[in-house]
DNA sequence: GTCACACTTGAAAGATATTTTCGGCCCGGT
DNA sequence: ACCGGGCCGAAAATATCTTTCAAGTGTGAC
């Protein structure tokens, strides 16, 4: 196994490996299985009580597979093999069996009416929600927050629908008195992180985990000893080598009518707004004098 | 296989084990048991959890008998072997689980660990896009959806929090080819919505209903014959006399350390998509083309 | 178009866990 | 005290899980 991804293996988890979150994390780490993988995953994913039944022999057999390919499948999912997949699958099971599956799962049609849009978009999103926090790593997290709590300087990097996000954060973090910058220009972001030295943060936001121009300034400050952080869907990917800590954001199903962007936007903001919380707790001190004074700023700014 | 177990497997009824009354069979069937048989049944309903992470082996060391006996005991409870046994134990710890979780209503405090401000955060965030699917007046919905559908071009205002979601909206409205801008500054805000005329949109942003900045240029576009929308918190807001359809976004309670803008935004967030998806049935044939098209142009941005 | 490389995959060997067997031991009855 | 019945655990037998390794497969370079 690549080292690479040894390290970020022990993403999800020195501590336990997953309780409910499964489905969610099938979903996130889909992308980085191979074909035989994705059959075991998505088995297990479409019918935990079944697969809970099966040896390991079983479940090669149902999907066509190897028995070798069953246990790397639960050790990606973050299991240290099948036999605890197993539990798991027997756990998330009982809970489904007892929690009644509320089951709006349908996809959002051309024609469907503009109330099932309302109904189908928020149960989604909340769903995209309950997942991400499910799968975020509070060590990581944590260790996120404390960087940034006593940063210099903190840069946030993102383009796209992602750069919403990065300058969503950046926003509030100035707003507890915290010197932050949103850079969407590529160009601007590496200069700004060529500045960056130990004890600062970079962050790049992007949800692929691949976009070139969010990685570049990460490199850089990576390189400069600035502490980097990476929120992304895809913990594997190109963005994570040059991050010091990885938060995971969700990825769920998404169709023609509904774009990556709007459940991965959903997730990053929970992911930032963890942080952003995290911080302010951690620098009560200034940040709540801090956010009433940027708050009588913009009074004036409100008629009547 | 003893006659005498047999007999007593099948007193849980021939069909299923035994999902979650555990406890309730220990205590039914304690007397039958002899006494390594009895320590064993207490460790197992005592602590679930434990024991399902627990080996025959770990389990026998644990109650001080041996492997033999654990088998036996898990045969008299009505499984097939210990396997089945730990396997349903793994059920009954998730249950158990997920049976205390609702009590996360409460503030995010100061010393919160970092575990609590995500379960926290994520449940409000849910909360308030239940709220905000709840209030949304379905009719003015789609008469906005109606308009910026046909709409020769579309101008998006929004300053502060709402200048992010006005940026999102207007983003994902020039993927399915439509005109649309947002619009930050306030001076050139008000300079753009002098051009917008009949049958043009414009689409203010505001949580509190009274943003002078937002409101100038929507009454600007509403003089100019355009067909206003207004998504706030407040829709009895000074913003509401230049709006043709207002959209309502919740508004949850909040803390200190819990900033208006979260929640506000998440709810503008989904006010928005809906808005979005509407629009994208209502122009599906251009709408469709135009989102792989512009999802091409930028595959190359993307390392690998 | 061809070659070489890296990655994926399953068969089979190896390691663990579970189940069964079997004999010793404790306990009550005579 | 001796005998018989059943409880119990050590160890063998089996099932299950894990690892290794070599062959297959697609991909990119030239």
């Amino acid at each position: 196994m690549k080292e690479t991804f040894q390290r970020h293996a022990g993403t999800s988890g020195a501590a336990p490996p997953a309780p409910a979150a499964l489905a969610a994390k099938v979903r996130t780490l889909a992308p980085s299985m191979t074909r035989s993988m994705q059959r075991v995953a998505e088995a297990v994913a479409g019918d935990p009580a079944g697969c809970a039944a099966l040896t390991v022999t079983g479940l090669a057999e149902l999907t066509g597979t190897s028995e070798a390919t069953v246990v790397r499948t639960a050790r990606l999912l973050g299991y240290p093999g099948y036999r605890d997949l197993r539990l798991a699958l027997a756990g998330l099971a009982a809970q489904q069996q007892s929690g009644r599956a509320p089951a709006v799962t349908a996809d959002i049609a051309v024609d469907d009416p503009i109330a099932d849009v309302v109904t189908k978009l928020a149960y989604d999103e909340q769903q995209t929600l309950a997942d991400t926090a499910a799968g975020l790593d509070t060590v990581q997290l944590g260790a996120a927050v404390t960087a940034a709590a006593s940063a210099r300087r903190i840069d946030v990097y993102g383009v796209g629908a992602s750069g919403l996000v990065a300058q969503d954060l950046a926003q509030k973090l100035l707003r507890i008195g915290l010197i932050a910058h949103a850079h969407s220009d590529p160009h601007l972001a590496v200069t700004n992180a060529v500045q960056l030295r130990a004890g600062d943060v970079a962050i790049a936001i992007t949800h692929s985990g691949s976009t070139g121009d969010v990685i570049e300034p990460l490199r850089v400050a990576f390189e400069h000893g600035a502490t980097t952080v990476a929120i992304t869907g895809r913990p594997d990917g190109a963005v994570a080598q040059y991050a010091d800590h990885i938060l995971t954001t969700s990825t769920a199903r998404e169709s023609e009518l509904r774009p990556a962007a709007m459940s991965s936007r959903t997730s990053q903001l929970l992911v930032v707004d963890c942080l952003f919380v995290g911080v302010a707790q951690r620098t009560y001190e200034t940040a709540a004098p801090a956010l009433s004074a940027s708050y009588e700023a913009l009074a004036h700014r409100h008629r009547r």
